[in-house]
DNA sequence: TAACTGTTATATGTCTCATATAACACCTAT
DNA sequence: ATAGGTGTTATATGAGACATATAACAGTTA
């Protein structure tokens, strides 16, 4: 289900919490339901626990998962409408990615292209 | 000219090359320019002078600036070509992030709007 | 010669990330 | 009640990136 890259960039924590959200949203996971444990999920991974709780416990923070100690991590309720709303705040940093690359000289087709490629895939 | 965020999760390094970037796209420096040295930027911005070299370098590895010894650096005359096509590079990285917002659910005519913006600001 | 420039080198400090390890408390099924 | 799973907390350690401090050497130019 998870996997890592060890080698990116990325921090390990941070890549565990991306994937996480990616299955609330793309509905792999669904809200009320158990995830992986902090020790299995380390086991499987072949990566220290504490980094599994450093990425477990900012998504506590965040209210997408919740804690009951002795049985495990959670997926909260709304923890779709909170990983949506996250996607939200990003999209200053997409224009301004969006106005470097019309600065580049990318034309404007390329870039339409590639939003239609990105939103006809769930028009099924 | 310059500003840089010391406090920002990105290097300073990496500022400053995302700066030079831009000013040679948007034609606040053009090739075969000199940029400020190392010892006077390093002044300007209160960074250490192995910080501004460590940028230069690199950016120097890509071709985009070059150095003379004993008299300063200066802006490759392909300078543009080479800044433009390390954007195109980041074409896969833009569509990953339209596919993570499609997925969340953001409105693909919020998108549109953005892309629109981005590239009106030039049309003029 | 003086004052710039790039270049190279070493040492130091700080922070983040990740690991190793241990101990404690809670829950549940046997 | 015991065993084995769970979360929780804590401390110590190591590695690497980032930035600083400092120094010395060489090339260019007025």
């Amino acid at each position: 289900m998870f996997q890592i890259d060890a080698m990116s960039r990325t921090p390990m924590y941070e890549q565990i919490k991306e994937q996480l959200e990616k299955f609330i949203l793309n509905g792999t996971i669904a809200p009320g339901e158990q995830i992986p444990s902090v020790r299995s999920l380390s086991l499987q991974l072949s990566i220290n626990p504490n980094t599994i709780l450093k990425a477990y416990s900012e998504l506590d923070t965040q209210g997408i998962i919740y804690s009951v100690p002795g049985k495990g991590y959670f997926v909260c309720e709304n923890a779709l409408d909170i990983v949506s709303a996250a996607k939200y705040d990003k999209l200053d940093e997409l224009s301004a990615v969006l106005a470097d690359m019309a600065l580049a000289g990318i034309p404007k087709e390329e870039i339409l292209q590639r939003v239609n490629k990105a939103y006809t895939k769930h028009d099924r």
